[in-house]
DNA sequence: CTCACTGTTTGACAACTGTACAGCTGGTGT
DNA sequence: ACACCAGCTGTACAGTTGTCAAACAGTGAG
């Protein structure tokens, strides 16, 4: 064997790169092995380095994960939400973009399930991961109810209360998503999409009778301060 | 202090009985401790019992969660069920009955969404778990079905596919469970309640248009023709 | 070239884990 | 009163785990 005069036993990063590269392994870990992947030695060893350098860059393993967490879900949010905004398309075709982006193929892929149930199954014992849950919660909740609220403004929409009609979409996605992970041949994703449109549509049509806005018919004639059109 | 001369050193019990005392500790474990109670020793202390025991009635750990799993599964089912079914009412009653039993506060309690995360988190390991989450996600849906087909067998409400509807109504009911469970003040069980029964009047009004069976001739319902925005 | 800085490794630690198994013991049938 | 044995215990085992102090070695500056 010729050994190699300068083969160096490690390489040196600055603390941001090599934090990126700890987080990336960390999704890396838990996309393949779910709650045992969430090991220092584990996750160090897909970094390609030793298990104490994650206690140096993280305060703990928790930190880490929590870290992890807040990455993926603003990267997948951001780019569903990048699949959806196109530029010449109404409220109706951006959430059905929206709709098809949430269960395109590498969202319904099964560690990226598993990933998530990781994170959830933090949110009760660490308080640094349940930041990162409502965070990302609200951000998710807030760009549906952005397109919600550009379909409230169209023409031939009735006037709905945006707020559950975010949690509400937020929920029947969710719901939808979960099921398909849960059991991939239970439906196909254009038919999780179909019912997605299909509560837009009732929701256009004014069918879901606790997101309608109480118009004052009655009173408005009484009251003479309505400026509403008649 | 005066030493009990016959103070016996453990409880024999007939295996069953031993059975479903340990399943009962687990589901207790899994309720207080997450994915942490996964553990013979935790299990065995819960029970009042030797760690060792739980391998002298169950194959493995695995195979003990798995069976606390259909326990726990079916217990909440049939609780929301009997809940349910009251014998005078209408089928749009019994709905918004399972809807409240749903959203009851034993079932938003955070332990019951602790102990869910770790059946989930063990189906992609573990077969036997997934053979159980098969069997119980089944009947649930068959509940829901049922109660959707003595729905659509009630005058004047339109023909729709069983099925999908049976899974919508799921993923719309699990989505808002798992966000109220992940956050308990961003609404109230009540809002929930509505939102569901949103759902069932937009089924009822047709305006879920992929849910509704073709007909061929004469089409009468306008809900099939966009109303929104395009 | 040498030095110092600092990111990285190493090894050790105590506390866990699930499972196996030899032996003890409670309570029942005789 | 006695014996039996199923149910149960306790220990042992080979693995894990997260964390940390100390030693090490890349790497750029002087």
């Amino acid at each position: 064997m010729t050994p190699k005069p300068h083969a160096p036993k490690f390489h040196r990063a600055t603390p941001t790169v090599r934090r990126e590269a700890l987080i990336e392994a960390t999704l890396e870990c838990l996309r393949k092995h779910g709650h045992d992947g969430v090991s220092a030695r584990r996750i160090a060893a897909e970094a390609g380095v030793s298990a104490g350098l994650i206690t140096h860059h993280f305060p703990s393993i928790s930190a880490l994960v929590a870290a992890a967490y807040e990455t993926l879900a603003m990267r997948l949010l951001s780019s569903i939400q990048q699949h959806a905004i196109e530029l010449d398309a109404g409220p109706r075709e951006r959430l059905r973009r929206f709709f098809e982006a949430s269960f395109a193929p590498a969202l319904l892929e099964p560690g990226l399930f598993s990933t998530w149930l990781v994170f959830w199954s933090m949110i009760a014992h660490d308080a640094a991961v349940r930041a990162v849950q409502d965070r990302t919660y609200v951000a998710y909740r807030d760009a549906l109810e952005s397109l919600l609220g550009q379909l409230r403004a169209s023409k031939g929409v009735p006037a709905f209360k945006l707020r559950p009609a975010g949690i509400a979409l937020a929920a029947l996605l969710d719901g939808l998503w979960i099921e398909a992970s849960l059991n991939a041949e239970a439906f196909r994703p254009a038919e999780a999409v179909a019912l997605c449109e299909d509560w837009v549509h009732a929701l256009c049509y004014g069918a879901l009778p606790s997101l309608l806005v109480q118009r004052p018919e009655g009173r408005a004639r009484r009251a003479a301060s309505s400026v509403g059109p008649e």
